[in-house]
DNA sequence: CTCCTTTGCTACACAGGTGTAGCAACACAG
DNA sequence: CTGTGTTGCTACACCTGTGTAGCAAAGGAG
């Protein structure tokens, strides 16, 4: 039986900017997560957070400015994970064998998906609710990823030799495979591990061996 | 200047019902194409079409039902193209050769793609704004193309022999690449071209030779 | 030329979301 | 225990989209 006086909600509990800024966006990427980037209003985060709308519009200056936190918040952890675990492309006179280095690569980057699976899911299921401004930004970071791993991929060749492939779609296969096997591990991640997809890649890696003349 | 007196709307052409209807799709698509499927309202759809919202609800039962109509049809066109150009899995005493086999099947779906882009869009951009249900939809049809390369695969490592693969990931792995090559063939038509993923395929293959005992 | 069916239109009620103005409660310094 | 600033709340105006009821125009059958 509802009350007919209206009763005044029972405040929330007050926290500090910092705190309830990174409570709004964990909110916000949950609902994100489970029913899309186009299911998460303000009116929606507000709640969650057992809130009411002007805090959030305290915090973010509109909608489209708390998605733009929510992805920048998961770019930025995604990138310094990255940025620990992938491998620098090595000197010509370093002793390193080439298809060693890339299977740690993969590996560190699996390792890391499957370490922080919330944060990767935003970066690799393309979010289309979002503004289109951000998924340029997130192709932005993926172009700068196939760089680095053509770079890898060219030291690599000029030192171990292999078949004749175009190296710029060597470098994406390897991208989009790698890709591939990160969202099997979130997809499902008791049923897929990573050290299979290692096995795979050094399997492969292993024929493909400059063409015997 | 606005009239003052309400003006009538003049009445769009009339169409027969079937006609309209692939009018309302194919304006429907064209709008989830260039915005989203989240961003497929009846609303907008009757005013591409220059027709309003009742038009659109005399021939769908509302706005999901609308973008059901839009899915089968993506896919009705999908499946009847890969239908005629995906080869079926040879008996163990058919004279065929994998390898050209396989390339033979993956030019068909390149070249069927690069035909028909906004239906294979459709497909293989994952619709997030749609009703989950259809994203299922769509994941079922892969995997059943993803069964029947398995089938492929499996006949073909039988036949010729390959490294020590894990047939699954494998399968897997052709799966995502062709389905990569495809997204860059929508992505940039003028870049990318059937043939040179065509090489890749070909030229990988042919290094993925039975390890030397 | 008149019916009458088919196709389309106007108008409404409603739902859910955005963004803002102004007030109320809390909590901490003094 | 009393300011006083910070944090949060209520209430409103507005917009966009949904779905429906009932009327209006078109155009072919007779």
């Amino acid at each position: 039986m509802p009350q007919a006086s209206p009763v005044r909600k029972r405040y929330a509990a007050r926290l500090p900017t910092e705190q309830r800024r990174e409570q709004l966006l964990q909110a916000a990427q949950t609902i994100a997560l489970e029913r899309g980037f186009h299911a998460v209003s303000v009116d929606g985060v507000a709640k969650a957070c057992g809130v009411t709308r002007p805090v959030v519009y305290g915090l973010f200056d509109d909608r489209s400015a708390l998605l733009a936190g929510l992805l920048d918040r998961a770019e930025h952890r995604a990138m310094a994970e990255l940025a620990v675990l992938f491998p620098s492309v090595p000197g010509p006179d370093d002793d390193v064998d080439p298809d060693e280095l890339l299977v740690a690569g993969i590996r560190g980057y699996l390792t890391a998906v499957a370490g922080d699976p919330d944060t990767w899911r935003v970066i690799l299921v393309p979010p289309e609710g979002a503004p289109p401004e951000m998924a340029e930004r997130v192709n932005g970071q993926r172009r700068v990823l196939l760089r680095h791993l053509r770079g890898l991929l060219d030291w690599g060749l000029a030192r171990r030799g292999g078949p004749g492939l175009d190296p710029d779609l060597f470098a994406r296969a390897v991208f989009t495979l790698a890709e591939g096997a990160a969202r099997l591990l979130l997809e499902d991640p008791d049923r897929w591990q990573v050290e299979p997809f290692i096995d795979f890649c050094r399997t492969t890696l292993q024929a493909l061996q400059p063409v015997r003349a």
